[in-house]
RNA sequence: GCGGGCGUGGCCUAGUGGUUAGGGCGUCUGGAUGUGGCCCAGAAGGUCGUGGGUUCAAUCCCCACCGCUCGCCCCA
């Protein structure tokens, strides 16, 4: 162990066994957003840094204490992506989508880097499932992208989840709630904790995520901003919400949630877990940016998305006991002891594959009994015996593994054959 | 960034201030000369996370670091 080299920390290997769950998730991707009329977009690994500080918001965690940032050997300043909107964004404006037909409905699947303290669901690379749609501000589309989250998990087998939404409203009539909410907590900054104290100046709205004690008895007497909110937000809402009852999703309005991005603004929203109370159980969430493209330097554009991370979804997977059997290496495993035995099993090896039959050739000089082993170990169906009596009659034996162990002598130019026919019925 | 727990062969794990650190799983080999899954036998594999300290002596005590883990913060 000592000296040699690990994984660096808060990242990890997929390993064979973990990856059904991997391929579950990517096909339940492909066929949710089949369903709602999604493509797929796949951006770089790395950006240009400015293009996060701008996007997310140059106070917020994700860009000032933990984006991996660099400078390439020409003084380029860039980052390993630790969120997907931006990235996606920035392709919507330079790829001209704007001249697409609208809304453009965009999702990609791509690793996220955040420095940040690894634990459980919690890692420094992570790889998100990320939605959006751009150039449309219906609030039907919100719903929708909700319903394509909620899709994906229910094919996943993942219960027991909830929706949390809320309505941040829009920038100006947000400014003046922040305005009536700094006013309101200004005679009471001495008896805040320290994090609500600092935030008080910085980013105010976070004050009511709170979840120190101190801060309890002031989040409950605070304005709300769900009961003043302006009129067309509170249309939206209420539509997206009207939405949801449609489809059956359970949600829950929460009008304390808020999120730690710059650019949300009106609906936001979390999936999370009923029966899970840890700070990081949240498996999906995200929202609206109206605001986004004009930050980057774009016409304004609405947009709404979310993203979701593949490591959390595979936990709540194995809560629910999501399992899956472990597939047979290959249907047929040769094994071969004679002089030049390794000719023939190659060739036939090769016949098999060509004819769709997964193959695995034992180890050459082996004996028959470990070549055996190996070949119940790998879970094939059949094993193809070739042996010195069997090359010299130009035959093969035929043991099927898994249905009492019968075995028939077949003529090599009929065994690719025979295995097929074994195979279909 | 803050606070708690842990660190024994690939995995799980027993154990003690002092001779060759024990077991299970797994791997490999064999159980008479050509055959799996069960069983049996044997083998390989550990500087007991790393470095330092205390001690006549440390895997076991102390410190630091690294890693893992749990909670907070934040987020997926």
């Amino acid at each position: 162990m000592a000296g040699r080299f690990q994984a660096p920390r808060g990242t990890q290997d997929i390993l064979p066994a973990d990856q059904p769950y991997w391929a579950a998730i990517n096909g339940a991707i492909l066929e949710v957003t089949r369903l709602h009329g999604f493509r797929r977009i796949d951006t770089p690994v790395f950006e240009h840094a400015g293009l996060f500080e701008k996007g997310s918001g140059d106070t917020t965690d994700v860009v000032e204490k933990e984006m991996y940032t660099f400078k390439d050997r020409g003084g380029d300043d860039l980052a390993l992506t630790p969120e997907a909107t931006p990235a996606i964004a920035r392709a919507y404006l330079e790829h001209g989508m704007a001249s697409w037909p609208q809304p453009v409905r965009i999702y990609t699947t791509h690793p996220m880097f955040r420095y940040d303290r690894p634990q459980k669901g919690r890692y420094r690379q992570h790889t998100q499932f990320d939605c959006e749609v751009l150039g449309s501000g219906d609030a039907l589309i919100d719903a929708e992208v909700i319903s394509l989250l909620w899709r994906l998990y229910e094919r996943l087998g993942i219960r027991n989840l909830q929706v949390r939404i809320n309505s941040i409203d829009d920038p100006e009539p947000r400014r003046a709630y922040i305005e009536r909410l700094t006013e309101y907590y200004a005679p009471h900054v001495d008896s805040l904790s320290e994090d609500s104290k600092r935030r008080l100046s910085r980013n105010p709205l976070r004050l009511l995520d709170s979840k120190d004690g101190r801060d309890q008895p002031f989040k409950e007497a605070a304005p709300k901003l769900s009961d003043q909110l302006s009129e067309p937000a509170a249309a939206h809402h209420r539509v997206v919400m009207d939405a949801l009852s449609v489809a059956g999703i359970p949600f829950v309005n929460d009008p304390l949630l808020v999120r730690g991005l710059d650019y949300y603004n009106r609906t936001v929203f979390e999936i999370v877990p009923t029966d899970d109370e840890r700070a990081q159980g949240t498996i999906g969430g995200g929202g609206r940016y109206d605001g986004l493209m004009e930050l980057l330097g774009g016409p304004a554009t609405p947009g709404i998305g979310f993203g979701s991370g593949f490591e959390r979804i595979i936990l709540e997977m194995q809560k629910h006991e999501v399992t899956f059997p472990e597939a047979a290496l290959a249907t047929a495993f040769i094994v071969h002891r004679a002089p030049d035995s390794h000719r023939a099993a190659f060739k036939l090896a090769g016949d098999l594959r060509s004819a769709g039959v997964s193959t695995i050739v034992g180890e050459t000089g082996r004996s028959l009994k470990s070549q055996f082993r190996s070949a119940d170990a790998s879970g094939a169906r059949f094993a193809v015996i070739l042996g010195e009596h069997e090359l010299d009659r130009g035959a093969a034996i035929l043991k099927d593994l898994r249905g009492g162990g019968a075995q028939v002598e077949v003529p090599l130019d009929g065994l690719v054959r025979a295995v097929a026919t074994a195979t279909d019925c």
